[in-house]
DNA sequence: GTCTATAAAGCGATAGAC
DNA sequence: GTCTATCGCTTTATAGAC
């Protein structure tokens, strides 16, 4: 019982850390801030994660490929219906991304220069979610070549959005670019599955 | 003479910021890694650069800004022909981030917390891209709608494809990816010209 | 298990010799 | 104009009180 509470404490405390590191980034997060977003002190923090800062990120990386997993990739590997799977992915993903004014953690890992200790993780995700759109895809009958085009287009995209909507200072840019590739993505599935 | 010369070792700093600042963020680029960088001490950057790593990292934004506008804005702008000025942009903004090898700092930044104190040079940045290639696409007698739609688009997908092909590891992915792109775009002007 | 105190190192920035 | 030395301050990480 004792070892599932510190467990669970350590598990709620993942979430904090991850808004925290999106905001400011990897070195950008001190642990100070760190601190202040969880509400623990620093030697909790510590207690929980031995390895400092890289186990924190790690522990939030690990945390959003769970999410992602159950919640994305999950459901478009056994659609039911593809365009009702491709409809729920970009729902989640444009409330997820709060509309581009969220920042993809594993994208802006991917480019900064600490991503190499998170490397794994960060082709990992990307790698899952492309093919779990393209079985997707491919259970609409669209053809596996087109099928990893596409796949490839809508997450490039996504990640595209996030930046221009913030760079641009317009959150209506993410839903207008990503309604765009819903569009693309049904059309696909209709056609060829008619 | 000697007001030339300093102006000048100034500007030959900046790309060796540029690159500083693209492999380390902004957080994480110190004066120790600018000073290596540059091959300058401290005290010199310090002389050039008075504001600090802000204004290093602002002339760092003004000189990539100033290379945009010259090399890509500018021919999109006034083309001879949009077709021309569509594969011109395309092959050198391949070259330009090395297939997702180098990253796109301006899109760093925009994601990051430092953000906030260069707004407006990425917004200006995006904002203006997507302009010019409007204004190429419509003097191929592109709607505008479609003209700003297939705009965002592929910038979107420049973005995009630079965080994709650095995360999944492959160079090619980058390619593959802006081809497609500049495809969509031949194809957008030919129709309508036609 | 959580905190405060503290260590050692690195940070941005400045001063001053040359 | 360029360097070295140095100042505060913040950083990560640890140690120890409770």
């Amino acid at each position: 019982m004792n070892v599932k509470r510190t467990l669970t404490d350590r598990a709620s405390a993942v979430p904090a850390l991850a808004e925290a590191f999106r905001e400011h980034g990897f070195e950008g997060a001190s642990l100070a801030i760190l601190s202040q977003a969880t509400g623990l002190g620093k030697g909790s923090l510590y207690n929980f994660f031995p390895g400092g800062k890289e186990e924190m990120m790690d522990a939030v990386l690990a945390d959003i490929d769970g999410w992602f997993y159950a919640t994305i990739f999950a459901p478009l590997e056994q659609p039911r219906d593809p365009a009702t799977a491709i409809r729920s992915m970009i729902e989640e993903v444009t409330a997820y991304f709060r509309s581009g004014g969220r920042v993809c953690l594993v994208g802006l890992i991917g480019l900064g220069s600490s991503g190499g200790a998170f490397a794994s993780r960060v082709k990992d995700y990307f790698a899952r979610w492309i093919s779990a759109l393209v079985h997707c895809l491919e259970a609409g009958d669209v053809p596996p070549s087109q099928a990893q085009s596409l796949a490839e287009e809508t997450v490039c995209g996504i990640q595209g959005a996030i930046i221009l909507s913030r760079a641009l200072g317009e959150e209506t840019a993410f839903g207008r670019i990503i309604g765009r590739h819903e569009a693309v993505l049904l059309n696909a599935v209709a056609r060829h599955s008619r």
